[in-house]
DNA sequence: GAATGATATCGACGGTTGTCAATGTGTGGG
DNA sequence: CCCACACATTGACAACCGTCGATATCATTC
């Protein structure tokens, strides 16, 4: 984020936010890098329970989370719902704290 | 955060969220903002109040937030209070959200 | 050393957040 | 059709967060 370009708006800045928010949790980012690392790079509710030690209706809510913040996209494929990452989400939210140019 | 690499560690996500959660706020993304986008690449409170319409007190306690997570720097000359931006701490954040490996 | 000005700290207030137990929804199997 | 299963939603609660007004600290000037 160097100098250079002009400062920030009031109304980016809370956009941002809400993306940053969303990844601003330890459970969530321990959703995220799950998902990542995960071998097909997805993975559905039932895997992501025990390693975090959640119930599995605070997992959804997070995961929510996570899809309403456009980091997570969500595919149900019939009894399971099946989470990935949107491609560039992660990357866009990184430029901005590298961007400066 | 592409996949090959294992999955984040519950403390290493705890640490990892103290860092976001000080970056993840409207006013403190400006802030960041701000201090990156000005001429000598620090400012102090009196700069910064007005730009972000809020009281003095609330400044200097979301500035706290920022310097407790490692982010920002204070180097107080006078009666002046200076922050800056720790070199290569946001860089490092956004390893975190681009680091597959 | 008293007064001024720049910051920091404190206490309180409403709003948000993470978690859980309970319940709802919807799909597939028998 | 009913049951079992995977997941989502709701409601409630404690804990935390952002904001402000009031006050404290601390360096400078007269």
């Amino acid at each position: 984020m160097p100098s250079g370009a002009a400062a920030m708006s009031a109304t980016r800045a809370e956009e941002l936010s809400r993306q940053f928010k969303a990844i601003a949790d330890p459970n969530r980012l321990r959703l995220v890098s799950l998902i990542s690392s995960s071998a097909e790079n997805e993975a559905c509710v039932c895997d992501l329970t025990e390693p975090l030690d959640l119930g599995q209706p605070t997992v959804s809510h997070h995961l929510k989370i996570l899809v309403d913040a456009g980091i997570l996209h969500r595919e149900k494929r019939g009894v399971w719902a099946y989470y990935s990452i949107v491609p560039g989400s992660l990357d866009a939210l990184a430029g901005v704290l590298t961007e400066p140019k």
